[in-house]
DNA sequence: TGCCAGGCGGGGT
DNA sequence: ACCCCGCATGGC
């Protein structure tokens, strides 16, 4: 059990919607559609709750390890960008044709961070596959390698395992239908041990990932949006380059792509490309396209299959 | 059943 | 600079 060590109110920004930033593309052990639970990988072993509480957001702080209140501050700032302001980015979307939507529904939406070395498991587990059977990769990393843990007052929730664990836990590893994304997943968790992966300037980070073998510009950049909130090298895989080309008239190639979009979301690029996925369900390309040719670019309200912003609801895949 | 998929790296041109 | 293939698996 973890006990709580603090608790703290933090002002929230104006325009900061609690609910879409906690939600998307969130596991049901981190979200129950009211409390938020940062959960850290295990070695540190702290959990941080978040409540919405009109004008203040309530954090309650769970930990073997005692913690200052600014730590805890600057853990909540940042992994939910508090003082970030996309006011401007949000006033572009007007009238986009994709993100039309983000522009009215979604301006309080921020990007909710997991740190670089969770960020990269995501973007790893998103390797040539859906949306759904990606995210299914990391459930199964959580379930047979997270550790669960219950806090005081009887929440319970699980910690994402630490590179460390991936490393001495190989054998579970094939286990759990990575294919070959395991080979890059080890040679990450390695990298992270040694530290060899520069985790403050985005660039760097960056290119010491890509300077894995497995680790490619889409892997790299989807880990700098997640996990260092730094947006303006877009993730850009196959999806993106046909969903770009079809909504926009771009000419279906990467670089195109990438121009059109660095050109048009500037530093923000990164952002645009993940509510693209938000928008659109992120439904596998065929569906996607179709539902560009419809004008059926708003999430769908009701859902029987998990969409990054209903993934949360389910308990099991 | 067989075939394809939201990536990557290596090898060909 | 481009094209093409194989890679491990799940899902249809």
């Amino acid at each position: 059990m973890l006990p709580r060590v603090l608790s703290l109110r933090v002002n929230k920004p104006e325009t900061f919607d609690f609910h879409l930033t906690a939600a998307v593309y969130n596991f049901h052990w981190h979200f129950d559609g009211k409390s938020l639970y940062l959960a850290f990988p295990s070695e540190q072993a702290t959990v941080l709750r978040v409540r919405d509480k009109g004008r203040e957001l309530e954090i309650a702080a769970y930990s073997e390890q005692r913690l200052g209140k600014d730590q805890v501050h600057e853990a909540v700032e940042h992994a939910l960008g508090l003082s970030e302001d996309l006011d401007r980015f949000y006033e572009r979307l007007t009238g986009d044709r994709l993100l039309s939507y983000a522009a009215q529904k979604m301006r309080g939406f921020r990007v909710r961070s997991v740190g670089p070395w969770v960020a990269v498991m995501i973007a790893i587990c998103q390797q040539r596959a859906s949306f759904i059977r990606g995210w299914k990769m990391l459930y199964r990393i959580y379930e047979s390698l997270g550790r669960p843990v219950t806090l005081e007052g009887g929440d319970s929730t699980i910690l994402p395992p630490s590179p460390s664990i991936v490393l001495n836990r190989q054998d579970v590893l094939p286990k759990l239908s990575l294919g070959f994304r395991v080979s890059a997943l080890v040679s990450a968790a390695r990298a992270f041990v040694e530290g060899e992966i520069a985790l403050e300037d985005p660039d760097s980070f960056e290119a010491d990932l890509r300077a894995l073998r497995g680790v490619g510009q889409y892997t790299a950049r989807l880990a700098r949006v997640l996990g260092l909130r730094s947006y303006e090298n877009p993730p850009i895989d196959d999806w993106t380059v046909k969903v770009v080309a079809e909504a926009y008239g771009v000419k279906p190639r990467q670089r195109d792509v990438e121009e059109f979009l660095v050109a048009r979301y500037g530093d923000y690029a990164g952002l645009a490309v993940l509510l693209y996925t938000v928008v659109l369900d992120a439904e596998p390309l065929t569906r996607a396209l179709e539902r560009i040719r419809k004008g059926l670019v708003s999430p769908s309200e009701q859902a029987s299959k998990p969409t990054p912003l209903s993934l949360w609801k389910f308990v099991k895949f």
